[in-house]
RNA sequence: GCAGGUGUAGUUCAAUGGUAGAAUUCCAGCCUUCCAAGCUGGCUAUGUGGGUUCGAUUCCCAUCACCUGCUCCA
């Protein structure tokens, strides 16, 4: 649909029960947001699709749950506790804030801000009287770091030995756990770890409401290989990544690559798949080539052998890795704001319906007894139905808004009981997409949806 | 985090320095044999914390949240 804006997505989702703003009787936490009943329902489906997509559907592909709290030493290793944060900087006269490091590399492509220090940072803006981009004036205060990483503390006391991290990423409980996963499966490479799990980081974020949170859910697949094949994988998955987004219901027009000219610290390749949002273009997934990075640190700091023997050359070597993140939460927006749409069926009679593929759907089928009087064959039917798909069921009020309740939270399918059904067994199947009605067999029902709903 | 704007039932909107009103949603009952019908009844609100005041939803301050932009990025 054409003027699909955040705020209606957003009523929907809270009036609805897919998504409420979190801690919300104490006024609300920013940035922080709670899936409802249908919300946990949707993005648990879409979890299952990557799963089938990743994981079921390809060779050599293995799920891990990896703990969100690590060795302190992984950020170490990874880079994180040193370069994680943001060098932020503040101008006096216009209290605009900037990143110090963009503010000298915008000022001269030439000066490399980002092998400076922070004190080599500070002093080059002094010196050559940086303007502040925003209102001309070169006065600014100290860089302050930034660490985007949630500290904690492990035990009773707050000794800064104690401190631990929520994870920033989950790439590497991958990375950690890559031996044990392929000794345990016996995986020859190239093989892949999929994860789906939280991470958090402390960022200073708008909001566009879950597309940028400090708590967010990423579904990432880490692919091993040799030195000399990672170039290849990493194109691959590009595409792959742009299928099953394009399997989820957006369309292609409304997908697009986005190549990193200025790479993070561990890559050697880096690329963006954006989605149209009703806010503009956002990232949904990141492809990383991060070499063997990753791995050749964590053997560097904890000592242990990274390396992997090549059975059929016999050689060793630190795989490569291709990374694919999967933005959950991103994705369950994007499906949203595509799926979101409302129609005039009639001259001034509008509903509001999401299109949602049908696996994606909270509830599979609603059950809807025509009358109150036909409650005991439609809870029969309930009974058999739920047995295999989550259903609806819905007694109250006039058919037509029964309908239309189902149609706002995207039920691909409702079975309505009449009073026919109590003679020979059949029940009405109205579809959400083209509103027709076909009458089946009570006992062929579940076989008509299931055949319906795969992914 | 900065600048600006906004905070009243689930939602949309009224009103008021002196016990907050409606529509809609929702619930219950009646009615109803396939696309938001009708009738009756019912539940529900001044974001939070201070201050001024005899009395604050209203005025002031702070805070929190949301919106727009900056910034940032999985």
């Amino acid at each position: 649909m054409e003027n699909v804006t955040m705020e209606k997505i957003v009523a929907l989702c809270k009036g609805r029960g897919f998504i409420y703003p979190g801690s919300e009787i104490y006024g609300g936490l920013a940035n922080t947001w709670d899936y409802g009943p249908l919300g946990s329902r949707l993005k648990n489906n879409i979890k299952d699709t990557w799963r089938k997509r990743f994981i079921q559907e390809r060779k050599n592909s293995y799920e891990l749950d990896a703990d969100i709290l690590m060795h302190p030493r992984v950020w170490e290793a990874s880079g994180h506790v040193a370069s994680f944060s943001d060098p932020l900087i503040d101008c006096k006269e216009c209290k605009m804030r900037h990143r110090a490091d963009n503010l000298i590399n915008d000022f001269d492509p030439n000066a490399d801000a980002d092998a400076m220090t922070q004190e080599e940072m500070i002093n080059y803006i002094r010196e050559h009287k940086v303007p502040c981009p925003n209102c001309g004036k070169s006065d600014f205060t100290d860089i302050r770091q930034f660490n985007l990483m949630f500290q904690t503390y492990r035990g009773v006391t707050t000794d800064s030995k104690s401190i631990i991290y929520l994870r920033p990423e989950n790439a590497q409980g991958e990375y950690v756990n890559y031996l044990n996963v392929q000794r345990t499966t016996r995986a020859k490479l190239p093989f892949s770890i999929g994860q789906i799990g939280k991470a958090f980081r402390n960022e200073i974020t708008p909001g566009n409401f879950t597309f940028r949170t400090i708590e967010f859910e990423q579904m990432e697949f880490q692919t091993f290989c040799k030195e000399g094949t990672d170039s290849d994988l990493y194109k691959y998955f590009k595409e792959y990544g742009k299928k099953y987004f394009m399997d989820l219901g957006l369309p292609e027009e409304k997908l697009r690559f986005h190549d990193h000219e200025k790479l993070a610290h561990y890559a050697k390749e880096a690329c963006d798949i954006e989605y149209l949002f009703p806010f503009g273009w956002g990232e949904i997934n990141g492809t990383h080539n991060r070499t063997n990075f990753d791995l050749s640190k964590h053997q560097e700091y904890s000592g242990k052998s990274m390396e992997y023997l090549d059975p059929e050359t016999n050689e060793r070597y630190i795989p490569y890795i291709i990374e694919s993140t999967y933005g959950l939460d991103r994705t369950v927006l994007a499906v949203l704001s595509e799926a979101y749409d409302e129609e005039e069926i009639s001259e001034g009679d509008t509903r509001v319906v999401l299109h949602l593929h049908p696996f994606l759907a909270p509830y599979k089928v609603a059950v809807l007894p025509l009358s109150k009087k036909l409650s005991e064959k439609a809870e029969e039917v309930y009974e058999k139905l739920s047995k295999k798909f989550m259903c609806d069921y819905d007694e109250a009020g006039s058919i037509g808004k029964r309908y239309r309740r189902e149609d706002e939270i995207g039920t691909p399918y409702c079975v309505t009981i009449d009073f026919d059904t109590l003679e020979d067994n059949t029940v009405t199947v109205r579809d959400r997409d083209t509103m027709e009605q076909v009458r089946i067999k009570i006992d062929e029902l579940a076989d008509y949806i299931q055949e319906k709903i795969i992914f």
